[in-house]
DNA sequence: AATAAGCCATACTCTACGGTATGGAAGGGA
DNA sequence: TCCCTTCCATACCGTAGAGTATGGCTTATT
């Protein structure tokens, strides 16, 4: 049994292909668990195949790190273009999507990534690139709310401290209250 | 050259220094960096002395779990006993320790024993009885500041979730501002 | 001193995985 | 038709690391 997704009706893999599986795995297993054999073996292909697209793993890895941080920074753009009036609903959005359900694989690859660039320098330069555009487009939108400058940029480092904390963290979240427990802190966060 | 730390004066190891070297290698490596060969060659001995101290890896692994649960606990517990009218300095405290540079060893474990917990359940267990332990601690501190129930609940929350969340964040901490930006969250965490 | 127990080294097996070399199937272009 | 490119399979090598078996050294015990 194959845990993985397969090969259709497709015939062929391209790079591409290798690189959102690689990224499935990498949410699920963490870069240690990031293997080519393995990889291969969710596409139901040998890793002949593998080295046909990639010089070797590194390779892969490199590509990956591209892909999410391009993506990241796209979908960053995205959350963060408000049109004047929405500022707070937008930073609420925000903090409720990184705490969704339904991201929970968006999550995982975030969380990944980051334990990921704890132990690779050039992977901590990536995030650290990622990260910085965050708070600054954040903090414009702060700014935008007429916080002032310095105020402005510490409320957007919590936001985001706070949202990936808040994933790091095991407790209850069944408990009935944990919605109720968000919202304030969304507020609090937020608020005047 | 080892990295490591090796025998001193020494001449034997005991099942306790096995585990502090490799809660040590955890904190540099993960989880997935923490092998016997590995962790004998820092100690300057061959495997076969690990196998006299353990079973197998799994021993291992379930000791450090079991020695880090058990110096959070007391630690949790020591952090959190205060005395009337230190409420909020000293959750300013613990907000600050867990951020502070010279702890750094201290995060790096945390964030490698959540990491771990991601991919296996019983260390997820003790994670989340280590966090309900937390909250419920700094619950009881912001309880006698006269928050709400539902409020020190929130906030107790909030703490955590930022101060795991901002070590997990990747930006310029070398500016001078980012203390006054830690202090102002530290305020709006704790203030009215 | 003799024995036993505790601790570690040596030498092996086995598996997983990275990487290479090479061949083969399938389809397109001349 | 013939060939060439693309993509993948097969078979192989080399290394890291888990686990085992066994022997040797060192210290304590009697």
């Amino acid at each position: 049994m194959t845990t993985g997704k397969e090969r259709g009706n497709r015939t062929q893999l391209d790079r591409n292909d290798w690189i959102e599986g690689a990224i499935d795995i990498l949410a699920e297993q963490g870069i240690a668990g990031l293997r080519v054999e393995v990889l291969a073996k969710n596409f139901g292909v040998t890793k002949g195949s593998f080295y046909w697209h990639f010089k070797d793993r590194q390779d892969l890895l490199d590509a990956v790190l591209e892909v999410w941080k391009e993506g990241r920074l796209r979908d960053i753009e995205k959350q963060t273009t408000v049109t004047p009036g929405n500022e707070v609903a937008q930073i609420h959005h925000v903090i409720e999507v990184y705490g969704a359900v339904r991201n929970r694989k968006g999550m995982s690859i975030e969380l990944a990534v980051r334990d990921w660039a704890r132990h690779d320098a050039r992977v901590a330069a990536e995030v650290e690139a990622v990260d910085t555009y965050r708070l600054e487009c954040t903090r414009r939108i702060f700014a935008q709310l007429g916080f002032p400058d310095d105020e402005a940029r510490a409320r957007s480092i919590l936001v985001f401290a706070y949202v990936f904390g808040h994933s790091l963290m095991a407790y209850d979240r069944s408990q009935p209250k944990v919605t109720e427990y968000k919202r304030w802190i969304a507020e609090r966060i937020t608020g005047r």
